[in-house]
DNA sequence: ATTAGGG
DNA sequence: CCCTAAT
């Protein structure tokens, strides 16, 4: 056979245009634009949720989100500055789309640039690194993840948005976009990028951000008070995530708890089916009852956390039942208990959970009530909405795919170039990805969280929420983010233990992760070797709320060495034999392309069967996360494949030449196998003889 | 660690 | 893709 070489393309920062074909979403429904959430939906929901505009947006360019909020350091002056920027705007460079939230707060006397530039050489260090004499493009990078995503902006006051809007930016520009060079006009350049860039945003959303960060909880915000009168919409806790005005009809997601597979971006898109018993969609009509019935429950504990256990285990339940029932056939008694312990701690410190949930919730109570230090105009009329009335409003223009890998030989056409692309975005897009929140610049890495213990629905922490896009890390990069996804990691397979093991201990143990020993300078995140597609994060190494981490720091200290990450997802584990398979998640289904097919059709002709090591090694030497099995699974389907008629096969289509060659091959090496095998019997018989 | 085969 | 048994 020939060998052709193999070209290969990483893609650090894949930008998925407007309105690309996704063929999953045509399953779903695509009339949903707004959604309107009760307040105690799980972290989760809010993901599925913004997930599930992903597959629905029909915008283009960056991701963007919003949250309604004033903006309290903004003065009426900055904002006219800001809409002169407008005619700068539209950044050339590709790579500043990554931003993944902007939202800039600072100083009133200080024009947004500026600030901005201030910013960054103040805590970027970058006129540093260019000085130490190291490459431009890594140590800016790796400074401004650094100091951004540990929360040295954090630790700034109102800087703390501007940082982490731009610590993806700032990567992107320096990984991407600029070689080393002189210092300044790197950094002019740099400084420029984000200007234009946060301009062009500006830009792109001027009408969402210039209001919100006016008083946008108010009055000049048509598209609330369409959905609802402030006084309405008050008296229940829910949270309006707005895309783009159109009119959709609302959906519950509290009692449907976020079975309204509508929203659900693929996730697991089989098992789904199989799972919530009674998944609904509620119509605007189907809700109005339902939002008396929560407002009920609150009302009547007022802020007693109650009812955030209740929906909290209801939410559980169903999920796990949802997930349970889907995979495996265990019981699960004791969910209820492992509930209101693991779920609604973060910290693994289901002890004081209870009593954490109500200090916040006295806190946004306080923070409602107007005793918030720097309220504003804005925050007079907050005082309006009750504790349990909180909307949040979303608004999410698009994702970044993180990183595409892509392997093709040289000899291909730029065409398929192009549909190998397509198919690899497509593959990644259709279950490969999942949502992740950012609070603060922090990741918010506990879904079972309320958005009201996340301190989402919290007006300090409401001018710095963003999503963004990851790839779901595949299982060998890691046990570290399985806790983070429940729909992946799944709290019941945490049950199973229990469910074994009735007599025990209902004390929670943190889970112990096989992750790297040394402990990353940034404290907990790590992620061993990762596979091309999974996301280098080095934010995130503490919990969103400042006491909040301080307990969790302290407390693992005190319970075992392992990153106050991991302590994240509290799971029921038997004290002796922690069972591995409660941490391992299922690898990611990463469908093969057709060139991957090509590769190891190629492989496999050349090779023969049975030699899977070797034909990982010739074709798929770089893709981590392709194993021998893998191939010779592959293969087996391929061949299987092959059998059938064109009709009842599945998934992107292979191509009926490449087929033939599997059964060529196939038949060819088996055939020669066969004959290996025959000989050596006969070899004994003779010898037997 | 690999291979083979069932699930 | 997962899980196992057998190499």
């Amino acid at each position: 056979m020939v060998f052709k070489k193999r070209l290969e393309y990483s893609f650090n920062g894949y930008h998925v245009p407007a309105m690309p074909q996704i063929p999953k979403s045509a399953k779903r429904k695509r009339s949903v634009r707004r959604k309107v959430v009760d307040g105690q939906m799980c972290a989760f929901d809010l993901l599925a949720a913004v997930a599930g505009k992903i597959l629905e947006r029909e915008n283009s360019s960056t991701l963007h989100s919003i949250l309604g909020n004033s903006n309290q350091n903004v003065k009426q002056g900055q904002l006219e500055e800001e809409k002169q920027l407008d005619e700068k705007k539209l950044c050339q460079d590709e790579a500043f789309d990554q931003v993944r939230c902007k939202e800039i707060s600072s100083a009133p006397e200080l024009p947004i640039q500026r600030q901005i530039a201030h910013t960054l050489k103040e805590h970027s260090q970058i006129s540093k690194a260019t000085a130490s004499g190291s490459t431009f493009v890594v140590v800016k990078s790796d400074v401004l993840n650094q100091d951004i995503y540990t929360g040295d902006f954090a630790a700034n006051g109102s800087k703390e948005a501007l940082g982490y809007s731009l610590g993806t930016t700032a990567k992107n520009c320096c990984t991407e976009s600029y070689s080393p060079g002189s210092a300044e006009s790197c950094e002019a350049e740099f400084m420029d990028g984000i200007k234009t860039r946060f301009v062009s945003e500006q830009h792109e959303a001027e009408a969402a951000v210039v209001k919100n960060i006016q008083h946008s909880w108010s009055s000049d915000n048509p598209v609330e008070l369409d959905a609802k009168p402030p006084a309405l919409a008050s008296s229940d806790s829910s949270i309006e995530v707005p895309l783009h005005g159109h009119h959709i009809p609302r959906i519950s997601s509290f009692l449907i708890c976020r079975d309204d597979t509508e929203l659900i971006v693929d996730r697991d898109d089989d098992e789904n089916s199989s799972g919530c018993t009674h998944p609904r969609t509620i119509t605007s009509k189907a809700l109005k009852p339902q939002y008396h019935k929560i407002r009920k429950l609150f009302s009547k504990t007022d802020l007693d956390m109650k009812p955030a256990f209740h929906s909290l285990k209801f939410c559980y339940t169903r999920r796990r039942t949802q997930r349970y029932s889907f995979k495996r056939k265990k019981v699960f008694e004791h969910r209820s208990m492992s509930l209101s312990d693991g779920g609604t701690s973060s910290k693994g410190l289901c002890n004081s959970s209870e009593k954490e949930i109500n200090y916040k919730t006295n806190n946004l109570h306080a923070a409602l009530h107007g005793g918030n230090g720097t309220s504003s105009p804005a925050s007079g009329q907050m005082s309006s909405y009750k504790s349990e009335n909180f909307h949040v409003k979303l608004s999410i223009k698009s994702f970044n795919v993180p990183e595409l890998f892509i392997e093709i030989s040289e000899t291909a056409t730029v065409g398929l170039l192009k549909r190998t692309i397509m198919e690899a975005a497509t593959a990644i897009l259709g279950g490969g990805l999942r949502v992740g929140v950012l609070l603060q610049g922090k990741k918010v890495r506990d879904d079972n969280k309320t958005l009201l213990q996340a301190g989402i629905s919290n007006v300090d922490k409401l001018d710095n929420l963003g999503f963004m896009l990851e790839p779901k890390s595949a299982g060998a990069s890691s046990p570290v983010t399985s806790p983070e996804y429940p729909h992946t990691h799944c709290p019941c397979d945490a049950i199973e233990p229990l469910a074994r093991h009735p007599a025990a201990s209902p004390a929670p143990v943190t889970e112990i992760f096989n992750a790297s020993p040394e402990p990353p300078v940034t404290s907990a995140l790590h992620f061993p070797e990762s596979d091309h597609d999974s996301v280098h994060s080095p934010v995130d190494t503490k919990l969103v709320n400042k006491p909040a981490a301080a307990a969790a720091t302290s407390n693992s200290r005190a319970l075992v060495p392992v990153p106050a990450m991991s302590i994240d997802a509290v799971s029921m584990v038997p004290l002796h034999k922690p069972r591995r398979s409660e941490f391992v998640q299922r690898r990611i289904r990463r469908p093969f392309s057709v060139s991957e097919v090509e590769a190891l059709v190629e492989a496999v002709e050349k090779l023969g069967t049975g030699r899977w090591r070797d034909v990982k090694l010739q074709a798929f030497d770089n893709a981590k996360h392709r194993t021998y099995v893998d191939m010779k699974d592959k293969w087996k389907t391929l061949v299987h494949t092959a059998k059938i008629s064109p009709r009842q096969r599945r998934g992107e289509p292979v191509p009926q030449e490449l087929l033939d060659r599997v059964l060529a091959a196939h038949g060819y090496w088996s055939q020669r196998q066969a004959k290996l095998q025959v000989k050596p019997p006969l070899a004994d018989a003779c010898m037997l003889v």
